[in-house]
DNA sequence: CGCGCTCCCTGGCCGC
DNA sequence: TGCGGCCAGGGAGCGC
């Protein structure tokens, strides 16, 4: 489900429901999720108050109160739901906090890519997930100059080179698509060849789009909802993703779709070059 | 070193 | 309706 939209919209939904409260006690199903989870997790949880959640790239960070933080990944098809009082467990709902209050806050991935783990005091610099990621494209880190010199001498596509979390993290395909569409900026242009004012107007497009998914409450697509049960309405301001053959909505010309390292890229031949 | 491919896993959809 | 193949919003690990 998520790039930086959707997680950062579930991180702010969850957050009144955990920020300050103690987990009462964890329901935990299977811990084979991408790599197992951390021995004893269930037990270090309980009891615990949480902290105010946060973001970094698509990771959610709880912080707690023994100054350890609960890292959760959704992965491709994780989710975040909540609920007033105890729930109708799934087949997939392999996570659960109940928190004093008597909510719920249920962790549900079918396909299993997401992730949970408990990073130790201080530890977060040095955890193997997070310490290669690059900038947040929301910071002012992000600028032309910054991202022409990162891109420069790289051969790769550019779309690749967006993709790479080692540089800008949090972007997914589908924001990646749509920036790269704003920007007028055809996927297979080379990264070293992004610079000056094409670098201007593609870091306007990153932050563009990602503040309105956000403020849209992020994308929704297929049966994805956000943790409260509200769709994220920005699938009706997609521009090109999942949109092969459809008009171009600022020159009608049909959009195209090719494969870039596996995964899908939808553009316009004619404004974006 | 840096790149692209494969794989992890389940479920939904499409075409036959 | 049943079934095989293909696809999916991520990203680590490996081979070239």
């Amino acid at each position: 489900m998520p790039e930086l939209p959707e997680v950062e919209t579930v991180k702010r939904a969850i957050s009144p429901a955990l920020a300050g409260q103690c987990i009462k006690s964890v329901r935990l199903t299977r811990s084979d999720l991408r790599w197992p989870l951390p021995d004893g997790m269930a037990a270090h949880l309980t009891g615990q108050r949480c902290g105010e959640p946060r973001r970094r790239a698509k990771y959610i960070m709880v912080p707690l109160e023994d100054n350890t933080t609960l890292l959760v990944h959704l992965g491709m098809s994780g989710a975040i739901r909540l609920y007033d009082n105890k729930p109708e467990f799934g087949t997939h709902d392999h996570f659960s906090l109940e928190m004093e209050t008597g909510s719920w806050m249920v962790f549900s991935d079918p396909r299993r890519f997401g992730h949970l783990d408990i990073i130790p005091a201080g530890g977060e610099a040095e955890h193997p997930l997070l310490s290669h990621l690059g900038i947040e494209p929301l910071s002012n880190h992000l600028s032309g100059p910054w991202l022409s010199d990162v891109l420069r001498g790289k051969k790769t596509p550019i779309k690749s080179a967006l993709l790479d979390q080692r540089l800008i993290a949090g972007l997914g395909n589908i924001y990646v698509n749509e920036a790269l569409h704003m920007s007028g900026i055809s996927p297979r242009r080379l990264a070293q060849t992004i610079a000056g004012k094409r670098a201007e107007k593609l870091v306007i497009a990153i932050r563009t789009v990602l503040a309105a998914a956000i403020e849209a409450g992020g994308t929704s697509l297929r049966d994805h909802v956000q943790p409260g049960g509200e769709i994220g309405y920005f699938v009706q301001r997609l521009s090109v993703y999942g949109r092969t053959s459809e008009p171009c909505l600022t020159c009608a010309t049909p959009i195209k779709e090719l494969r870039q390292s596996g995964r899908a890229s939808f553009y316009c031949p004619s404004c974006q070059r």
